[in-house]
DNA sequence: GACTCGGCTGTTAACGTTCACAACGCGTCG
DNA sequence: CGACGCGTTGTGAACGTTAACAGCCGAGTC
C-alpha cells in the first residue's frame, strides 16, 4: 500500500541533503502516510486519533500528535468525503437581491451550521421558477451536499421543491406547512400580522388598510390572512387590500394613490395602514410625507420585518420583527433532524411587535 | 477490477430472477463502473465521454450518453476532487451582520462563480481580529477551497491576509492596493467621495461637514480623504470630521448634537454633510426632521452605498452609488487569474452619484 | 508487404481517507 | 495451562474518479 518508497532507510526525517525525509515526496501536502511513518505507526492509527478512537494508548497518540504538529498535517476533506459520503456540506437557495430576512436567515444558518462542523455553500436565483430551482437543486446533488435549504416561500419553489426527487433533506424556509414530508420552517407569519392589526385596532383604529406582497408568497398571504382574519374577529368590514410587491417604490405610487383619492373624495385615506414589509412602508411614508399628509396624526403605518434603520425612519416605523436568528437556528435543527431520518414537525418561529412613533391613536 | 464480490453469483440484484442487471449492486448511487457496464465500454471512456476528450467515436459517445442517461447518472464531485485536487469551491469571509455592500458583493460574486462554474462557500465572521480571520482562513484550506475571497476593507483583516500563508490564492474585497502580493479588488472609495464632495461644492456649499465612519476600515479611510482632499483642493478649510461608526443610531445621535450646539450658538449648523454611509444619513435625516431642520433647505445631506430605499427616504437620499455586480465579477475575474498564477493589478470599479432631493442649494 | 502513425479503447495505478478484519500482547479465569 | 477477552495496532480493501500508458486496428508510406 501506499509510498513504495519505503523500502530503504525507514522514517529518517532530517534535512541534510541525500538523506531521504519523512516529509512527502515534492510538494504535496502532508498525508496521513507521512504523518504516520513520521511517528512510526500505520496510517490506521493516525486516523484513529484524529477521529478521537478510544483505544489508543496515551504515548501513541501524543507521538501522532506530534508528528501532525511537526508536518503541519491537516486532514484531507475530500478523500474523507469520498469514502464516509458525507461532505459536511449544506446547501443554501436563495434570491438574488439583497433582501433583509432571507440575508439575515442565511447569516443565522451559516452560524448554527459552524458550531455543527458544518460549511454552508450558497446558490442564488434570479426568479423562482421550476426549473431554475430544480436546477439549483440539482447542482446541488451534483456537489454532494448533506442536505439543502431552500429560503423562499414563493409558491413555484415550493413546487419546484415538492416535484424534485432528491437523495438528501430539503428543508424549505417560509412555508408554514407542506404538503409531502417536506421540512419546514417559518416565521409565525400569521401571528405577526395579527399582532400588528391588534395593536392598530388596540390603538382605537378602525380603518386599518392593508397593503399586501405579491400574493405568489405564502409569507404575503399569511400576513393578509392575519391581518384579515383580526379585523373581521373584532367585527370590523376591512376594506380590500391594496395589492403591491415587496418594494419602496409601489409603496410610494400606492401612497400617493391613496392622498389622490382622498383629495378627490373618490375614497376617505385610511385612518392606518398596515404593510406587508418595510419596504412598502417606507414608500407609504415617503408619500405622505411628501404629500403633508402627517404620520401618525393623519394615519399610522406598521411595517413588517424590522429592517435595518427601521428605527430611524421618518418616524421611527412601528414594525413586526421576526426572530431571524432563531429562524436560522431551528432550520438547522430540522435538517440535521431530517438527515437523521426523524420525521419533521414543522416549526414556526414567533415574531414580536417594536412599537414605534409612526403608529398612534387615530385623529378623530 | 473492483468488486471482489465478482467471485461467485455475479452482482445479481435482479428485479427479474435470473436476468443480471447493469444497475449498481444495493442503493448506491450509479458510478462510472455501471454506466461503463451498461455501455458496453470501460469506465475511462465514460470519463472521456464526460470529460469531452475528442478521441471518441460519435457512435460510442451516443452509447455511453444513452447509458448515462438510462441509469440517471451524476459524476461524483468528490471522487474527482479527489484526484484532480481542485474542488471548484471559492471561499468567501464576510461579515456577521447584513451590511448592503458586502451583502451585494457576494450575491455578485456568487454570480460570476456559477458563470465559471465554480460554486461559492460562505464563512461569516463576528469580529475582525486576526485570529477569528485566521480561523476562517484555515477553515476554508481544510476545506480545500480553490480559493478565498475575504470582503472586509478592515485594518485588522487586511493584516490577518497578510500574515496568513495560504495555499490558495486570497483575494481581498475592499482595500485598493495592498503590499505583499495579494490582489485586490475595490470600489473606488476616494473618487465617490470626490464626487459627493464635488457636487456639494458645485451647488455652491462651502461648509461641508464629514461625518465619518469607523476609521479602522480603509473604506471609511478613503472617503473620509476624498472629502478632505477636495476641499482642500477647493481652497476651503473644513471642519474637522464628526467621528461615527455604520449605523443610523450614532447618524441620529450626531444631527441631533449638531442640531444642539447650532441652538446654543456654540457651533452653527453646516449647510451640507456628507456621510459616510447611508445609515449614517439616514440618521442624520432623522435628526432633523425632528428637530424642524429642513433638508436640503437647511442643510443638505449626502450618503454612501445607495442601499435599498435610499430613494424613498425623506427627503430621497443623494448618494454614492458604487457598482456592486461590478466589483463582484472583478472580484472572481483575480481569483481565477491568481489560480492561473499570474501577477495581479490591482482592479478599482468606479462609483457614480446618485443625486436626488436630499442635496441642493444652500439657503443664503 | 513491412512499417509507421494516429484514432480509439482498455488496463492499471494513483488520490487520501475510513472500514472491516486480523493479529498481537497481556491479564484473567476456569 | 490453555482458552478467552480486551485493548491496541496493523493490513488490505474499498470509495469513484482521472492520469499514464499500452494495445489494437486501419490507413498511409516507402
Amino acid at each position: 500500500m501506499t509510498r513504495k518508497t519505503t523500502s530503504g532507510p525507514v522514517t529518517v526525517s532530517q534535512d541534510a541533503p541525500g538523506a531521504p525525509r519523512a516529509a512527502p515526496a515534492s510538494d504535496r501536502p502532508p498525508a496521513m502516510g507521512d504523518v504516520a511513518r513520521l511517528a512510526g505507526v500505520s496510517h490506521q492509527t493516525v486516523s484513529r486519533v484524529l477521529n478521537d478512537h478510544p483505544n489508543v494508548r496515551a504515548e501513541t497518540r501524543d507521538r501522532v500528535l506530534s508528528a501532525i504538529e511537526q508536518l503541519g498535517y491537516r486532514r484531507n476533506t475530500v478523500a474523507r468525503a469520498l469514502v464516509t459520503r458525507r461532505t459536511g456540506a449544506i446547501g443554501v437557495v436563495t434570491e438574488d437581491s439583497p433582501l433583509y430576512g432571507p440575508t439575515m436567515t442565511l447569516i443565522a444558518l451559516e452560524n448554527a451550521a459552524r458550531g455543527q462542523g458544518m460549511y454552508v455553500s450558497v446558490a442564488t436565483v434570479t426568479r423562482w421558477d421550476v426549473a431554475t430551482v430544480q436546477g439549483s437543486l440539482e447542482h446541488y446533488m451534483d456537489q454532494g451536499v448533506d442536505g439543502v435549504v431552500v429560503i423562499a416561500s414563493h409558491d413555484e419553489a415550493v413546487r419546484a421543491v415538492q416535484s424534485f426527487r432528491a437523495r438528501v433533506p430539503v428543508v424549505m424556509v417560509g412555508p408554514a406547512e407542506l404538503d409531502g414530508d417536506i421540512p419546514t420552517v417559518a416565521v409565525n407569519q400569521y401571528a405577526g400580522a395579527r399582532l400588528a392589526t391588534r395593536h392598530l385596532l388596540d390603538l382605537g383604529h378602525t380603518d386599518v388598510l392593508h397593503v399586501a406582497g405579491p400574493q405568489v408568497w405564502l409569507d404575503a398571504r399569511s400576513r393578509s390572512r392575519g391581518w384579515h382574519d383580526t379585523m373581521l374577529q373584532a367585527g370590523l368590514r376591512p376594506r380590500d387590500p391594496v395589492p403591491g410587491d415587496w418594494t419602496a417604490s409601489t409603496g410610494f405610487r400606492i401612497g400617493k394613490e391613496l392622498v389622490e383619492r382622498d383629495r378627490t373624495g373618490e375614497d376617505r385615506l385610511p385612518t392606518a395602514v398596515f404593510a406587508a414589509n418595510d419596504q412598502l412602508a417606507l414608500g407609504l411614508l415617503h408619500a405622505f410625507a411628501e404629500s403633508g399628509v402627517r404620520v401618525p396624526h393623519d394615519v399610522s403605518v406598521v411595517g413588517y420585518d424590522d429592517v435595518e434603520g427601521a428605527a430611524h425612519f421618518f418616524p421611527p416605523l412601528t414594525t413586526v420583527r421576526p426572530d431571524f436568528v432563531e429562524l436560522g437556528r431551528r432550520c438547522l435543527d430540522q435538517l440535521v433532524a431530517a438527515m437523521a431520518g426523524e420525521p419533521a414537525e414543522p416549526v414556526l418561529v414567533r415574531a414580536s411587535l417594536a412599537v414605534r412613533a409612526s403608529s398612534g391613536r387615530p385623529r378623530s
